[in-house]
DNA sequence: CAGTGGTCTAGACCACGGG
DNA sequence: CCGTGGTCTAGACCACTGA
């Protein structure tokens, strides 16, 4: 195990089952061996186990079904909408945007990529520009970095409405599940061009959001720029 | 006990213990009894009191000190700013604004506060207007509505730099702890009032927060409107 | 060194879901 | 019915704190 030894047991075996689901011994969707034959694997006992356990499933990298099984995780729709995309309608009612990818290139960090994931200098990106529409009207524009060594061959097509929320993605042909995302976010006058692409004056208040967002093993996966049009949105967040 | 009877004994214990703490049986800063006087107490094994206790320190209602004790937590400006809080320097370092109220009245509650606090028609509430201040400048300005019922007597001065957190007050002056806040963000151009307030020109974007706080018992307990110049402050989140 | 909370175990029994 | 995860207990022992 890679924890330090003088970590509590319950703690060394999370990280050992950490690791492996991160390594893929078991996948999105899959179940886990039970928790008798997880405990006598792990020589612990099964309520040790168990503790283990409850933190992943805190985390939702695991989800447990009782007379059932335990699963990993799989990424859903529903999560990355309601739970990483925080925008809502002005009355709280939930809004499910499309999207469409204008632009995809493979090119050089900048350096505030570099910096905010983590990269080597000179290491290269997957970059997507995308816009998403609700109720038919523009009203996010994003930027998306992706490190090229994580995402291999990535690839989307260009034009088309996206079928899949980019995170859903991101697990199913990377094996890279966004476990927590940081945000900052500043209110400013639309730049020119974010300006055309939401079809608002030049100047006009809009909010924008520089995210991080980590996997499994807490590695920054992907930046994003957001700018968001908030006149029919809000962005509701929860403090606690 | 108020929970249902079906729930398991640890849920209950759980909430036997929220409202014994809400109730002030233990105040913040004190002790709990023992675990061992705890369980005997309540009848249950000492595990099962220890995983009542651990949802409890979760939500930071209780922290447990090895070889010390168990404590109701108390506010304090720390947690007050920087986690209920969450505007920092562009640079990602820590900010402590000065704040002043420069007013503070009794009246109905208008529509508004009355659907967020979930008052009956006709309550009254308290309402402080202050404004708070970043290395001198004014950045933020509030509108606080706080129910009269659950406030009896609050006051705070006019015109002077407040010393304590309003969190911090809340609890020490009427026993109310706030737990967890809700946020809806939007950007807008700074109405004329405000811009006047944070000496901006009319219709300059800055972010906009309307917070609902909510107590030990989840009961709504203030509601607030912010406005933020997001020049040289991020509002930052964490979503997981 | 006495007293606190923290870890770990073993085992009985319950609740749920599917064959 | 069997196999799964969920609850609850009792007790041994560890780690930390302060007198």
């Amino acid at each position: 195990m890679t924890a330090l030894a003088r970590a509590p047991l319950y703690a060394r075996a999370e990280q050992e089952l950490r690791a492996r689901i991160a390594a893929g011994e078991w996948k999105p969707g899959e179940a886990l061996p039970t928790e008798a034959a997880l405990s006598g694997q792990l020589g612990i006992s099964q309520g040790t186990l168990r503790r283990a356990l409850g933190v992943l499933e805190a985390q939702r990298l695991i989800e447990r079904r009782q007379g059932i099984g335990t699963y990993v995780t799989q990424a859903t729709s529903e999560r990355a909408l309601f739970h990483f995309f925080r925008a809502e309608a002005v009355d709280g009612g939930r809004i499910s945007p499309t999207s469409r990818l204008h632009r995809l290139e493979r090119a050089p960090a900048t350096a505030e990529e570099a910096a905010a994931l983590v990269l080597p200098r000179r290491a290269r990106v997957h970059r997507l520009a995308r816009q998403r529409f609700v109720a038919g009207r523009a009203a996010i524009v994003e930027e998306i970095a992706l490190p090229e060594a994580l995402f291999p061959g990535f690839n989307l097509p260009i034009g088309v409405e996206l079928t899949d929320e980019l995170y859903v993605h991101y697990q199913r042909h990377h094996g890279i599940t966004v476990m927590r995302v940081t945000e900052k976010l500043s209110a400013i006058g639309a730049p020119p061009a974010i300006a055309g692409l939401l079809d608002l004056a030049p100047g006009a208040p809009i909010l924008h959001i520089a995210r991080v967002a980590f996997d499994v093993m807490d590695r920054a996966v992907e930046r994003r720029l957001s700018w968001i049009e908030t006149g029919a949105l809000r962005y509701a967040i929860e403090l606690r």
